[in-house]
RNA sequence: GGCCCUAUCGUCUAACGGUUAGGACGCCGGCUUUUCAAGCCGUUAAUCGGGGUUCGAUUCCCCGUAGGGUCACCA
């Protein structure tokens, strides 16, 4: 009966902050046990602390499981349910489970309220968790702990307990820091009738320093890694496998392939450290199988407007793609000047043509610029049509070959970039065509 | 401090009680016909400590130690 129940899994954050953190991850988890069970995955927004709850950050943790893939069956906001709430709070009273009490307010303005405390039991509450196991906790030092700021206004651990109910919440996977909350959550289960879900109680994920993850601590938002143009994917398998393996060597997983492979019991049981470069392999890794036009579509927004409509632009696709881990690196490299030379003839310094072997020869400059010429004259040899890579190679190479490598291509690359790091020669002038590389070649000599 | 949880390379992790303790990221080194990037190959590196149980413990038990979580009229 138990085992052929659907399973219904829900992320319930608070819109308190954009979706960050290992919040996210609990997202992921929920989601994927609920896929992979053919499940419903029910998103619910806990916004009845009406201080700290705002719509732009309900705005973000909605933009964020977008951006991931997460798509949801059902979407609920708590305070839509505190009729239920109220009603369930009164039969509670009535059945001797909770009580009023009037007390003055904590804020010490003297203002005497009606809270509602649940009248506490104080017993052992054992519940079994899927990755952690057994666990058994004495509730009594919790006393008649408070459920309602007032009969109007519940407070989270009863509105918890009636929405799961309500929704027919079948495992609850969040984070280990509701471990402590899980036996008087099962208490109010007990007291008004509603079942206990299976629990799954996430380690946490730490940053570098061991620390948990704080907003504090520069954790990033699902957000802020779209912005840096990080592609959903790539955050999405990263993820995924802080804290979880499949128990194979695979690494690179589609989100269907997480779906299937998902389980919760090989969940690690220690906290895990969240490593952004481990990251950064991954988004590499899924940047290499985008397609041209995918590249260009999340690249374009990282570079300088007074290039986007230009030629050269498109050229330097395999270039980007090698150099970058993020598409906003793009950015960084523009403003760098990484990229300058494509657009502009550069301003070549002649000690800078000079390749080190001959540094410390005194005739080094003008045997630098015998090299070059026979570089022109060879290059002049090659015709318009045939002006590729492998062409300028064959030109070149016996040349280079006998005079040194170094002597002849170092000069030809820094004549062509300005720059003692770039690609080589054959792709730059390959990239830049033959007119443009001869001119560059013919002004330095 | 009480209660709860955890402990394998720097990091993420694998290993039905029997493996030269495996893989990945990073680091380092080499090769890729000049530099850089990419790619390929390789090296370095771990079972927290002490007791048990066992013919044999990374694995099971206990004690320490360390780390984390939680103890609201927040969620």
């Amino acid at each position: 009966m138990e085992n052929t129940k659907k399973v219904v899994t829900r992320f319930a954050p608070s819109p308190t902050g954009n979706l960050h953190s290992g919040a996210y991850r609990t997202a992921i988890f929920s989601y994927l046990y609920a896929r992979k069970h053919q499940g419903t995955f029910v998103l619910r927004i806990e916004d009845t602390d009406k201080e700290r709850s705002k719509k732009e950050y309900e705005d973000n943790i909605l933009e964020s499981l977008k951006w991931l893939g997460l798509e949801y069956d059902v979407f609920v906001r708590q305070s839509e349910n505190v009729g239920r709430h109220q009603a369930i709070l009164e039969k509670m009273i009535e059945d001797g489970h909770a009580y009023i009490s009037k007390e003055e307010a904590k804020d010490g303005s003297g203002v005497i309220k009606e809270i509602v405390r649940f009248k506490n039991p104080n017993i052992d509450v054992t519940f079994e968790d899927e990755i952690k196991g057994k666990v058994t906790m004495n509730t009594t030092d919790l006393g008649d702990f408070v459920i309602a700021k007032n009969i109007r206004e519940p407070l989270f651990h009863l509105a918890v307990v009636v929405d799961d109910f309500d929704a027919g919440i079948t495992h609850v996977v969040r984070g280990e820091d509701h471990v402590s909350n899980t036996p008087r959550q099962i208490l109010i289960q007990r007291a008004i009738g509603a079942p206990t879900p299976v629990y799954a109680h996430l380690p946490l994920v730490l940053g570098l320093d061991k620390q948990k993850l704080s907003k504090r601590k520069g954790a990033l938002a699902v957000t802020d890694y779209r912005d840096l143009g990080v592609l959903p994917e790539a955050l999405l398998n990263m993820v995924a496998m802080v804290g979880w393996n499949p128990g194979t060597e695979q690494e690179l997983f589609t989100k269907e392939e997480l779906v299937q492979a998902f389980d919760l019991t090989k969940v690690q049981k220690s906290p895990a450290v969240f490593n952004p470069e481990k990251l950064n392999w991954f988004n590499r890794e899924y940047i290499k199988k985008l397609s041209s036009e995918d590249f260009w579509q999340h690249a374009l927004a990282f570079v300088p407007e007074q290039y986007q409509q230009s030629g050269m632009l498109m050229k330097l696709e395999t270039l980007m793609r090698d150099r970058i881990e993020k598409f906003s690196d793009i950015q960084t490299m523009f403003a760098d000047g990484e990229f300058e030379y494509f657009f502009a003839d550069p301003i070549v310094v002649h000690n800078q043509l000079v390749w080190k072997a001959l540094k410390e020869d005194e005739n080094g400059l003008e045997k630098t610029k015998n090299y070059l010429k026979e570089v022109v004259s060879l290059l002049e040899g090659v015709a318009d049509d045939q002006w590729s890579i492998e062409n300028l190679k064959t030109a070149l190479m016996p040349y280079a070959d006998q005079e040194g490598k170094g002597n002849v291509l170092w000069p030809a690359r820094v004549a062509l970039s300005g720059k003692d790091k770039s690609p080589d020669p054959f792709e730059l002038a390959t990239l830049l065509g033959k007119e443009t590389a001869l001119r560059r070649l013919k002004a330095v000599v």
